[in-house]
DNA sequence: ATATCATTGACCGAAACAGTCAAGGAGGAA
DNA sequence: TTCCTCCTTGACTGTTTCGGTCAATGATAT
């Protein structure tokens, strides 16, 4: 729910219908929406790092291999939590001033992550002379993402799918930005 | 409003506050939120037709062209209307019953024509040697798609600054598709 | 002076909202 | 059985918000 409306707009009967259970339920183990909220956005973001952590994202390595590696977590979280992904996002935006205060000391952290740490390892000598790197990885961070969304609004999600086309997008990339040896 | 929430989670006293006029005076235009809604879809579909017209994006043309003549079309489209985009967007996958059915008779063709058209006047030779061209073209709309969704997320955006970025992107890829002269 | 259009604040009944509460199970222990 | 402890809910509350109405005021042009 959050991940489709605000928080105001999100009402808590619509939360516990679609979780199954009663508003009452909901109640008795939050003490309120503000807590509910607040509670899943550190959920999601200790699972988001847990994934990130897990699929290796952090190691230093071959550029292209951080960017798949990215990916496949990526992948992977929208398998079995499809709307976490969303719903952070929606939340880094959110501007309630009953919550966002508080969104930002959670989740702040992911954001500088991703931005972070993925310019350290690239010897501009392997890709294609000229090239402006920072619009590469531009190109190919919105890319990915485009395509996220556009599976996000398809229904289903066919994780195995998605993974072969994103190992086709990289190869394309691989072909396309590295240098040709001579 | 309606860009940013879905039809029934906008309320009609929130529209009229940002359009700086009363709510009585917007019921005295429009019979109610439902009128108000598909006028405003009609409005946005026929805009958007008169834009890809008057851009030339669906007469016959070199492929970097017609992609640039989009984006372009896009891009003004979105500098007098900042909104529009999303409105389009949103009302295409909205549910509530009550307008849903008259969405898709709108604005349904509009999808087609960005889907069909683009691949009929490609000439390989014009690119780099060994390119897989239908990767390319996805790699450059997933690209397009991916930046104005994150931007979408940002509330309102500098269509200027959009422009300048769709100018560096289209610029990146002629240097990186374009097979070089020699 | 009058007719017409533009515009609004105050108001209405209905619905939605976050949150409460008393009470009905279900299962285990005595 | 009885008692105790969680789990779970429908019914309820007071408040706010919703779509929509209406009588009244202001503006403008004839």
């Amino acid at each position: 729910m959050f991940s489709q409306n605000s928080y105001k707009k999100s009402p808590v009967s619509e939360i516990a219908a679609e979780a199954g259970i009663s508003k009452s339920l909901l109640f008795h183990y939050f003490r309120n929406k503000r807590e509910l909220y607040l509670y899943l956005i550190q959920k999601a973001a200790d699972t988001t790092y847990k994934y990130l952590y897990e699929f290796g994202c952090g190691e230093e390595d071959d550029f292209f291999e951080i960017m798949y590696r990215g990916l496949k977590a990526k992948v992977a979280l929208m398998k079995k939590y499809p709307d976490l992904t969303f719903f952070t996002l929606k939340a880094y935006y959110e501007t309630d001033p009953e919550v966002c205060g508080d969104i930002q000391k959670i989740i702040g952290r992911i954001a500088s992550f991703n931005a972070n740490a993925k310019f350290l390892k690239i010897d501009p000598e392997t890709f294609v002379e000229g090239i402006d790197l920072k619009m590469m990885y531009t190109d190919m961070y919105l890319a990915s993402e485009g395509y996220l969304w556009e599976k996000s609004h398809q229904g289903k999600f066919d994780a195995d799918e998605v993974e072969k086309d994103f190992e086709k997008m990289i190869d394309f990339w691989k072909k396309i930005y590295l240098r040709k040896e001579k």
